[in-house]
DNA sequence: TTGTAAGCGTTATCAC
DNA sequence: GTGATAACGCTTACAA
């Protein structure tokens, strides 16, 4: 044995008694002659080679990798993200990178240099930071959030979504429905699933209040307040809640209960996002339901896409609606 | 502009006026004159430079990359796992590569390749392959599974757990405990968990019945057909469960339910691992919890340690019990 | 077909 | 302190 580190090429290529080329060839499916072929690959069990894909990526300029931005990976919804571009990718032959990033702005634009660095072949983000500097060059798909034309971006169909909920809602006899998020204050796709909400209501000649809450707020004491304004006689004015994610539908439904206040009896909730209970993968709440292995899949397909010459922009995929208990059926 | 493609330090030296050697230099923090280092600094932003980590990794043979390998990032387990691990990693300056294995062995074994091939400097590993083939030279640190003293395993102190939750059914009145357990057949340190539980028992001088089931099996249909052997009367024989896993529980409480059995007044239930509801935090069940940030950071501080000559084999951090409504108090 | 040799972008070892 | 220059392990023309 020459050297005590991991086997390169020259020695399989010595040990096979080939050309290191030759070498190189077998692992690249390239014709090479059947006896050598054989030879190449026993001498290369025989020392437990396996090629240095750093080399090879210096060389091709491609790593087969591609790095997965996200807040973090605790949240149902992220994880499962995580969980589905793995599998696209995997089903590739691509290795994933995770950055996580807490939604802070400055992490999002280290992870974007360090996987830069890092030479991956993409980028998929779901990121807050409204100005990320990203090299053009280097592919990249964007969650929820719509960069410009030239960054695609992949969402649910969050309008729809809205409308959706509204339909429902009023269709299960609500008369008085609310919209409430709490939320980031940069712009972002999710923000269509109140428009839609209030735009179904207006189609139906329904008067719709809405409550936009940002991050920063905190949800409690600036709903509680709001609650206050509109409790007449023990009752709330509002029959139906549509909350922007199915977290706040949980959150929203336990101050409820705190005053009193039935779900569904009292006010029908509905969310969004479709999270399910961990051990039994129930419901948390009805909802809309984002196909969250399918957002996955369709970041990857567009990442990794030969012909990058004309891009969708925007797509937005279907949403479906569920019954979890917190509304009359 | 010379090319098209990513600037290198060459184009750096050029743009700076300087020898290639002397941009490497400022990238690696080594002794360079201060008017050479603002030249090179400038330039390097000017162009928009990044270091090549491909390049530096073919040169160093270290890439500040480190492989977590799980089953799936979807259990809370896990997830928190993930993200304690990403947290330490991070910290640290490394990046981590993330695979994915539905705990199958081949595709364990596929994973363990295919990151040596992108020759990170470490794996940390929760595997159910009891035969793993991982190169001896590369830094590997193991969760839940002793795989032998070469390679550092760390845990939580399952054995000890398990002896607390015993403990903590008696003391609540519990006289006739049982253990409850669905795995995989290949052995692992949340084995301890039983062998604890029924030592601590057997120490108080009460009898303990056991029931251990392998996943291939199923929980539904043995356990129904154990309850029904062990039903008294419309009483169960039993008054206290310790569940080796949370989802377990859970599992559990609902078919207890069904047979009218009330928690935690006819049983009380002790899980295991201390998941979490993901909106409100609360846990779902009694039981013992696992230090699941501390477990992360322990299996990156070995796997990075410098001095790799005497690591402990096995670590097993203490765990600690909670209260979470299926247990009377 | 197979072998040879020139890089890919870095780091590291030298003389200067 | 600085600047050539030789690797690192691989791919890929190109020559044999």
């Amino acid at each position: 044995m020459k050297h005590n580190s991991a086997p390169t090429m020259k020695d399989v290529a010595l040990e096979a008694g080939v050309a290191l080329g030759t070498v190189s060839k077998v692992f690249n499916d390239l014709p090479v002659g059947e006896s050598y072929r054989l030879r190449v690959e026993e001498a290369a069990r025989k020392l437990g080679y396996q090629v240095n894909s750093y080399a090879r990526g210096l060389k091709t300029n491609r790593t087969f990798t591609v790095a997965l931005i996200l807040p973090n990976i605790t949240d149902p919804f992220f994880s499962a993200l995580a969980q589905g571009a793995y599998e696209s990718l995997s089903a590739r032959q691509y290795r994933m990178l995770l950055s996580l990033t807490s939604s802070n702005p400055e992490a999002e634009q280290r992870c974007i240099r360090m996987v830069q660095q890092n030479k991956v072949d993409g980028i998929i983000g779901l990121t807050y930071n409204p100005n990320l500097e990203v090299d053009p060059a280097l592919p990249y798909v964007s969650i929820d959030r719509y960069f410009g034309p030239n960054v695609p971006c992949v969402s649910s169909d969050n309008f729809g979504g809205g409308q959706m909920a509204a339909e429902k809602l009023l269709e299960l006899g609500c008369r008085h429905p609310l919209f409430l998020r709490v939320g980031s204050r940069v712009p972002g796709e999710s923000d269509k699933r109140g428009d839609g909400f209030e735009s179904a209501c207006r189609r139906r000649g329904v008067k719709c209040d809405s409550l936009r809450l940002n991050d920063e707020d905190g949800l409690v004491e600036p709903f509680r307040a709001f609650l206050s304004q509109h409790m007449k006689g023990g009752r709330l004015e509002y029959d139906g809640i549509f909350c922007a994610t199915d977290a706040l539908t949980i959150h929203i439904r336990g101050m409820l209960s705190e005053l009193g206040l039935r779900v569904p009896e009292d006010v029908q909730l509905i969310g969004f996002d479709g999270i399910r209970r961990f051990t039994t993968g129930d419901l948390y709440c009805s909802t809309i339901i984002q196909p969250i292995p399918r957002l996955a899949e369709t970041c990857v397909d567009l990442l990794l896409r030969e012909d990058r010459s004309n891009l969708p922009r925007l797509i937005c995929l279907p949403v479906t609606y569920a019954s979890g208990g917190t509304t009359r059926e």
